[in-house]
This record gives C-alpha cells, sequence and structure tokens, in this order.
DNA sequence: CCGGCGATTATACAGATGTATAAACAATTA
DNA sequence: TAATTGTTTATACATCTGTATAATCGCCGG
C-alpha cells in the first residue's frame, strides 16, 4: 500500500541511506491514541494536531501516511486484530469450560475497558468518516463474525444440538454485543457489572432461539 | 429552553417588537439536512456552512441556537418522534394481520430508505459528538425500547406465549434493528430486501429464545 | 574525510472557522 | 410620523487548517 509501509516486508534491502527516520508510524498512531477520548473521535482530528502531539513537523507526516484517514485505516486493523485474538482465546479456553457465552461477552467486555481507546475505534466510529474507514471497520466486523459462526457450528455438534442459520445468529451477537458495548463505554463502572450480565441474557436468548427453530420446536407468531 | 423556541408556549404575548425573524429555526435545521449525507456527519458541520446554506449571515445563527450541537440535538429529537410514531402505527396495524415482527421490520426499513438523512442521525450518529448529542440520541432509543417492551408483554399475553425478561428483548431487537439498519445505509439497492429477510430472522430467534426460555424448555449450555 | 541523499524542518500562504463589535434595517408602538 | 426594539448584517480579528517550497540535518558509501 504505502512505500513505507514495505519496510516490514524487505527487511533491509540497503540499510539506510542519509538521516534514518527519527520517528516511526507507530510513533504517530501513538499520538494519535493520545488524543482521541470518549468526546473525540479519529476523524475530527487534523494532521497538525497528530504531528504536535508526536513532536514532529507537520510535513513529516507525510513521510508515513498519505493523511489522517489512513492513519485511522491502520488503527482500526490493529484494533481489530489484537481483539479478534483476546475472543480467539476466551472462546476456546472455554470449550473446556462451563458457559461460552459467558467467557467469551466477558472477556470482551474486559478487553473493553482495559482498552477503552481502541475499542472506541471499532465500536462507535465505524458509522462514520470516509468510505475506506467505514469499510476497514466492517471487514473487522465480519471477520469476527465468521471466526464467531465457525466456533458456534463446532459447538453446536459438539453438544448435540441444533444451529439455524448460525451465519444470522454470528451475525446477530456481533452487531447486539458490539452496540451495547459502545453504550457500555461510557457507564459509570458501579454499573458495568449488571450491563455484563444482561448482555450475556441477551445473547443466551439468540442462542436458544436459534437451537429451538433448529429443533423444529419453535411456535412462529 | 431557548427564548424564541417560546413562541409555541405563549402564543402572542405582544405580537412582535422590531424586525420580525425572517429566518426560522427550521429553516436552520433544514438546511443542515441538506448538508449531512452518507459521509457527512451533524457532528462535522460548522456554523458557517449551515448559515450559507441558510442564506444568513454568520452571527444570525446564534439567534436560533446556541452552537451547531445544539441544532443537532433538536433534530435527533424531530427524527426521533416521527421514527416512533411510524413504527408505532405499524405495530399496531399489525396487530390483526398476521407477524408483528415482519410488519415492524418492514415498517423501519421503508421508514429508513425514505427517510435516510433523518435515520442516519439516529443509527450511526449516536456514539460520536458532544456528551448533550449522545444523550439525546440514547434517550431516543430508549424511548423506543420502553414502547417495544409495553407491546412485546401485551403481544405475549395476546398470544398465550411466555416471555422472559421483556425489557431485555426490547433492548436487543432495538439496539440490533438499528445495529443493522446502520449498515444497510450503504448498502446496494438490490441488495436490501435480503438485508430485510434476513433482519426478520435475526428478530424472530430473539423472540423464539425468550419464549423457550419462559416457558422452561431451554437448554442452557 | 567528504559528497550525496533521504528524513526532517522552517517558513510561508491561502482559506476556513468561531465570534466580537457596531452599524443598518424593518416592524411595532406611541 | 417618530421613537423604539429586536433582527440581521458587514467588517474585522485571532486562530487553525492542509500543504507547497526550500533549506537543514545526519548517516552511509565512497
Amino acid at each position: 500500500m504505502n512505500e513505507i509501509a514495505s519496510d516490514e516486508l524487505r527487511p533491509a534491502p540497503r540499510a539506510h541511506q542519509g538521516r534514518r527516520a527519527v520517528i516511526s508510524r507507530e510513533d504517530l498512531m501513538a499520538a494519535a491514541m493520545v488524543l482521541v477520548g470518549p468526546n473525540r473521535s479519529i476523524s475530527t482530528l487534523s494532521l497538525r494536531e497528530v504531528a504536535r502531539e508526536a513532536g514532529i513537523a507537520p510535513n513529516s507526516f507525510y513521510r508515513h501516511f498519505r493523511d489522517v484517514d489512513e492513519l485511522a485505516v491502520t488503527l482500526i486493523e490493529q484494533a481489530g486484530a489484537s481483539l479478534r485474538q483476546v475472543i480467539g482465546e476466551a472462546r476456546h479456553r472455554a470449550i473446556t469450560g462451563r458457559s461460552v457465552v459467558r467467557s467469551s461477552v466477558e472477556a470482551f467486555m474486559e478487553q473493553l475497558w482495559s482498552e477503552q481507546k481502541y475499542m472506541q475505534l471499532l465500536l462507535r466510529e465505524g458509522t462514520v468518516g470516509s468510505d475506506a474507514f467505514k469499510a476497514a471497520v466492517e471487514r473487522q466486523l465480519v471477520y469476527f463474525e465468521d471466526e464467531l459462526g465457525v466456533d458456534l457450528v463446532r459447538l453446536a455438534r459438539a453438544n448435540n444440538s441444533g444451529i439455524y442459520r448460525p451465519d444470522l445468529v454470528a451475525r446477530s451477537i456481533t452487531r447486539l454485543v458490539f452496540a451495547m458495548g459502545a453504550t457500555a463505554l461510557d457507564l459509570a463502572p458501579e454499573k458495568r457489572r449488571q450491563a455484563v450480565e444482561d448482555l450475556i441474557i441477551m445473547v443466551r436468548m439468540i442462542v436458544v432461539g436459534t437451537q429451538t427453530i433448529a429443533e423444529g420446536r419453535a411456535r412462529i407468531d
């Protein structure tokens, strides 16, 4: 994508010629993360602002990203990858435990509190901003859905329980959890526990629903 | 709230003294709606921009709203009220029909296509922006949930079907429908029909889930 | 040690933004 | 008609933005 990003692709074709970069893409991404907050979305950050926070001249920004939007997309991908890893681990660790729903939701919410700013990118900024930005977030959500879908099928087989339209089940759960997580982000700490319990019940309803339908026991109104 | 808004409260204390306002709050709100679009969120509109679109001097804006944020909150309330009315009608009209889920979801999606810009405010801008703005959106969602919750209980009684935690059911359905609606907003027209059908299935899963749990037929994994 | 080159910077410019101040305006009241 | 009052406007200012241009810095190969 970017000629500078390809540094990591070709490790050192000719070391470095000229002055070595004193600042890295990662530094700029970190600076951007310092600036975002509950009332500051990534798309409202200015190039100068990020550069200022990183302690470099505005123009140096261009050597690393074409514009703030490209930086935002990179951050989204990083946040998505890290979240999917955490949740994936939680799900597989829980296979031997008791409730997959509970441990997955709890893992998600833990990641939510500990990485608030990263999570905010995925949860609440996916619907505004440039097309590239929206697409990047949507991509992460679909990754998430796909992995969840696979696990749902595997679990259904293991438990000898039916599952109806696992794709839609995965989609429902993902979107619901992300939506509830977004509102939970600015929730008073003492209400968080309750929010987690509520969310677990919500997810269980979906799971019970798909099982009941699959087993032909559903009464459709 | 605003001394000009109170026009409608005290009809005409002393008609008008001085020049009559040549532009109204509604004109400014309409101008703002012209400017928003799939890639333009309300919180990124500048005061000058809205004034320009409305054809007034920038400073005249202050006679009607304190800032763009106050205008945005007013728009949110208007959008929320109109949506709740449409959906409420659809739900009660459907009580005599066949599927409440189908007709409600379809009514929602119709409103989505016909009032895209208004709906966008509720669906995708609720998580960024000022606290006042986020609170306004959340308020509309809770209104929506409450009304849905009441109807769910009524329907369960009418159908002699159980319902578990109707509050959480209403919340799940609301958040899920809004989340899916937000992504559906920039969907190619030919994919919309499929999205509606998928969404109906998702909602049905939740409904079947709550019924199954209420009737003690659930197998909790 | 030095010439070259790439990363970084300083400076600058045009445009946009929020808003302060005061003048121009029109409708109502006296 | 004339004074009054609230609305609208013109002008202005400081600040911020993205970016173009050219100079500076420091490492690396010769």
